[in-house]
DNA sequence: TAGGTTTAACAGTCAGTTGTGTTATACGAA
DNA sequence: TTCGTATAACACAACTGACTGTTAAACCTA
């Protein structure tokens, strides 16, 4: 991550700028699947040389992909899974999702929180209210670094091999780890479900996070609302399997009545 | 870790006289055992309030200890634990250090990295080199910092529970982890040893080094000079334990004599 | 080789942060 | 209670670093 990945204050007029050129130009490669750079000079009004740097970042980020003469549209399935891109979508509902959860911890309690950019809206706030000593498990680096420096949590990190796109800890050892431990609640999150069924395109995420789900006495989970209604490769687990699911508002009624069937939804409000 | 803690580019000219104000404040206090604030105030020059300031901070990082009316001292064995503390002394020798550590190293290794301040020198030179594929194992958070963003580095971060002192992962599940794990070298810093003999204050921290000293086919100890000839509470293991011993240039001839009886020593070079 | 396309190097602008001091208020010990 | 001490609040200057554009060189492809 180069700059303002994992900031808290205010986003600056210069990068808000910076963000709405990048977002536009993603837009507008989705759109026609593939693009020249002048045209996308044309469309943000940016230099040359200003859409060339935004379109390095936006590649390494695995949103687009670069060839001599212009960029094309990676398959959704690809950049969705980038930790960094998925940091700067759905901000608002994450953050609904996170205050939501926050009223489910106790003090004292131990908690456990996957790889998911959700949980990092999470973890920032677990700091600022009293609840005590708590307990937090995490193999997500991001969530690590902010925990650290907080007063009353006591940090346990779980290992393994590092993996870049999700920034996190994985595999074998990490999933040791993790069954070596019981918490209170595990707040997950995963990249598509249905009424019924919750998925994951990614086999080794799909394992880390059973363990996790193993670990926790209590499962909760956290979608935000383009999660719902997909599914993608590998199954996770049923919707059932989770004694709470927090989406935010506005999703369509029929949907939530099919989600009450399987688990106790939470609407979580926004603001 | 509040500002230039970790920073590469120049100190700034008033970061260095923050730096130099701060030595004179601790420097003054070890030497009297307590001073009052108007009295470093005169010593600096600086502003009440300013040295509140710096005294808070030496304060937070453990180096002195502060009440109404004054500061006095911490014993050495408290402050010398602070990782903070020690990032900023002895830079120069831990660089040398690390430059000739560097050079054991070759392409495809595994190698582990304990939690030492020299081996954050040594981990932030690890991706100039192309030395190809490399594995680095840690439990050193910032060690972990440093290295997920290197190409070619495969990182595998040791987890279990955070120790904010040494800012890294110890305890049993670090222990287990370590166990499981045998690298080409692992590479060792402590705080105190004597020809014969490594030691460290803290209990915790000598059982795992030890378990890295286990893992490794090959240990290597990187000592500066302010760590020789002195002793600390707990036994780490015997000086004849490590395969190679790195120390700076300048230390006493008879010293180096005793030490290349137990093991083999290698003189850093300093630049 | 000639066209456009990409990268490298340089420099300027601007915003945010940090370090500092001054003043005002709160605190603690005698 | 009272005086010295400690913190809080505000303001300001300096510095850093991010972002952008311009120009020049390198590169690819037809």
């Amino acid at each position: 991550m180069t700059s303002s990945a994992g900031r808290n204050g205010p986003p600056s007029r210069r990068t808000q700028a910076r963000e709405s050129r990048q977002q536009a130009i993603v837009a507008h490669v989705v759109a026609n699947g593939v693009a020249t750079v002048t045209e996308l000079t044309e469309l943000t009004g940016a230099s040359l040389m200003t859409v060339h740097r935004d379109l390095d970042e936006l590649a390494r980020q695995g949103v687009v992909r670069k060839f001599h003469g212009g960029v094309s549209a990676q398959p959704s399935t690809v950049f969705e899974s980038s930790s960094e891109y998925r940091l700067r979508v759905q901000t608002a509902e994450k953050e609904a999702l996170a205050n939501a959860a926050l009223g489910l911890i106790e003090p004292g309690m131990s908690i456990m929180i996957d790889t998911s950019t959700t949980n990092l809206f999470l973890a920032r706030k677990l700091g600022d209210l009293g609840l005590g000593p708590l307990t937090v498990v995490t193999n997500y680096l991001p969530a690590m670094q902010v925990l650290r420096s907080m007063q009353d949590i006591h940090l346990i990190g779980v290992g393994g091999d590092y993996n870049t796109t999700h920034d996190a800890f994985l595999g074998m050892s990490a999933i040791e780890a993790v069954a070596a431990l019981t918490v209170d609640i595990v707040f997950l999150s995963t990249s598509a479900m249905t009424a019924s069924t919750t998925y994951h395109q990614e086999p080794d995420i799909v394992t880390i996070k059973r363990a996790m789900m193993q670990a926790g006495q209590r499962r909760v989970l956290l979608m935000d609302p383009t999660k719902l209604e997909r599914t993608a490769l590998h199954r996770l687990a049923p919707t059932s399997e989770f004694h709470r699911l927090v989406i935010n508002e506005g999703v369509d009624d029929r949907l939530v009545a099919d989600l009450r069937e399987q688990t106790t939804v939470v609407v979580a409000p926004p603001r």
